[in-house]
DNA sequence: GAAAGTAGTTTCCTTTTAGAAACTATCACT
DNA sequence: AGTGATAGTTTCTAAAAGGAAACTACTTTC
């Protein structure tokens, strides 16, 4: 006689699904991962150099995917007062948290491909 | 005179790159995180369980993302014939491969969502 | 003074994603 | 014969995401 949810009724799956909506609409995007993977690589690079090493990519969604980094502290952007005024982007000590999650993404999808090509 | 891309260009990194959208694209979607979590909680669920389960979520999308869970052979499903049909889906072994990322991100969020509040 | 590099913004357009509601189809119970 | 449960599909629509190209604005170099 079960009409309403069981499982995720416990409080601590719905902490649990609250977390992974939070992270992942931080995350969520085409590009986040790949400029957060490029900044944890070679740290402090300017706009222009972010907009050549992340491969597809505009200038319109790079600026937008920075500034949505920015306002979540995982990207920290930097003005210098150089001649053609330069701007810094490095990922933040709080960016790098995410660093074994990325990882993690990264493995699981190499396995991924492996177990496909392995399938056939 | 560095014009084209450097970090990137490396082999690795555009596995690695390439390995993140693979990932992403396997899990992307509003829901596929809180269908695969429902599964990993109570094991062997009918659709209709899930539609309860999984807050919010319509027919239509329950039905195309498990659809596309199963392609990817992270979720089984199962036609018993009972009297009125029942369907019953559940997490493959190769799904619970993605318990630590799917944990990783959780506590990322629950992290996140402290540090927000300890940030006022 | 024209070209090229810095760092973006704006506009317009297409594609993708998601949701609500209605519908199909089968079976059981009453 | 009507209600309610199973498991979906279809249609129509709205909102969000993404991209190409043009544009701003400033400075240095040729």
């Amino acid at each position: 006689m079960k009409k309403k949810a069981e499982i995720n009724n416990t409080p601590i799956c719905q902490v649990r699904m609250q977390a992974i909506s939070d992270a992942m609409s931080i995350l969520s995007g085409k590009w986040k991962f790949h400029i957060l993977g490029t900044l944890m690589e070679g740290s402090k690079l300017g706009f222009m150099d972010l907009l050549r090493e992340v491969d597809g990519i505009g200038t319109k969604m790079l600026s937008k995917e920075l500034r949505d980094l920015e306002i979540n502290r995982l990207v920290s952007r930097t003005v210098k007062d150089t001649k053609p005024v330069t701007v810094e982007y490095a990922i933040t000590e709080y960016g790098k948290t995410l660093s074994p999650i990325i990882d993690g993404l990264a493995n699981w999808g190499i396995a991924y491909r492996k177990s496909i090509l392995n399938s056939k």
